[in-house]
DNA sequence: CGTATTATTGACTCCATTCAAAGATAGTGG
DNA sequence: CCACTATCTTTGAATGGAGTCAATAATACG
């Protein structure tokens, strides 16, 4: 059986992930190469780590199916999700100082695909252009914590629109519907993600449902006005309507 | 004189930031490699660029002396401070993915050292160390992002005080009086980097002399109580004094 | 010396938080 | 299958921190 379930796993180079996840920028025949090295599939439960802060440097994890958050704890013990995760997105990164900054964690079933510390180098030596799509990747990771720092100066209403936005775009750019989606969160992580109370989340929900820019059913989302929910997000306050 | 000019660049080898500058990790003998192909000492003037928003990537540089600010244009045309540079402080993996996302602007007078893009390979090749050690700092800068996003959730006090905590910090660490400096921004900017509006800064920074923490005349600051700022910097706002 | 930039201060407003309570949902065991 | 509980969500009212507007003051610069 458990022969079975290993057939099962797919390999870098049947994986529809390819365009986005680490085979991105690789060719066919690097992407062979790398499946030999790259540990296919751990599957993970809700709330199971994939690493902790901490933890000495693990390797590159990509999640394949499932998403997961980025959590870190700061001095004063409190919590903060510094992202999320979805299927084709690498994380790791934060580890390669020497310890892990934060810790990532299973938001529902996932299956995770590692590329292990000890393997790493090997891996860019067989596959000299990987040196380089890891660095992109790192790069991509910085940009958009950067982009979130942006955000994080918005107004709650153009934060909530900017993060819906967000999801529905990578969520389309994975194969999923952009419009219906559920999402992996409870308002109390929304609130926390987005530096917000979760009080404040579930007005400003309402208030972008009374809009009808969007619809939500307690975790149940379907976005009804695009062109809307960009206007808030992008809407400069100090220009008038 | 060109030469003589030349005659006094600072190679790797001699300069006295080799232990938190790209030579970090590497041996004696990997840091001489090294200076074989990092450009010595660009000179730059305040307001000059190092590099721009959309170029192509340049390459990785180092803040040889002086101090400088990264800048990103968000889509509203607004203007976003994401960090400030000290000496041995190293920039531009915001362009690996291709073009850089943010402008790195002098915030005085300021030397810098280039790695190029075309000689990273080369470099990489010669001294194999740095490739890890590349990745390493890139991953700093990416925890350091995702600190400043956290403190981006705090009160504006808050900010202030770990903002100077930061700065003091780290000028220590590069052989610089932790409690006297004079700070590279105006108001408007600390503003702009903390998320407050002038006004705000301008009051809070009163607040905390008045409460005899720290003095500040124009952009002359003087630290006086280490433990009152980090209470400040590190207080639960849950919690009772 | 005069102008432009930068910084301070006060008064007022408002967005988001906090506190408090009730309502809805999912999961558990009898 | 229903009752029970824990968790999550919504809603209201009151408070407060930071923003905005407006004016003055201080500093730097040519």
């Amino acid at each position: 059986m458990k022969d079975v379930i290993n057939d099962l796993k797919i390999s870098c180079s049947q994986c529809s992930l390819g365009d986005i996840c680490i085979p991105r920028g690789l060719s066919k025949t690097e992407v062979k190469t790398l499946s030999d090295v790259v540990k296919q599939k751990t599957i993970l439960y809700q709330n199971e780590y994939i690493y902790r802060q901490g933890d000495k440097f693990k390797g590159i994890f990509a999640i394949q199916t499932g998403m997961a958050k980025l959590v870190t704890i700061d001095p004063n013990g409190d919590e903060h999700i510094l992202s999320i995760l979805l299927p084709g997105e690498l994380l790791g990164f934060d580890g390669l100082g020497d310890t892990h900054s934060c810790s990532a964690i299973a938001l529902n079933t996932i299956n995770v695909c590692e590329l292990p510390r000890n393997r790493i180098e090997q891996a860019c030596h067989k596959v000299p252009n990987l040196t380089y799509e890891l660095f992109r990747h790192s790069s991509d990771i910085l940009n958009d914590t950067q982009t979130h720092l942006v955000t994080a100066k918005l107004s709650g209403e153009q934060k909530i629109a900017k993060f819906m936005l967000d999801l529905s775009n990578r969520l389309q750019a994975r194969g999923f519907s952009k419009s219906e989606f559920r999402l992996p969160l409870t308002r109390n992580e929304i609130g926390n993600h987005l530096g917000l109370a979760i009080e404040t989340v579930s007005r400003l929900l309402k208030q972008l449902q009374q809009k009808k820019l969007l619809d939500i059913q307690l975790r149940e989302v379907t976005i009804l006005d695009y062109d809307g929910l960009m206007q808030i997000a992008h809407k400069d306050s100090n220009e008038e309507v």
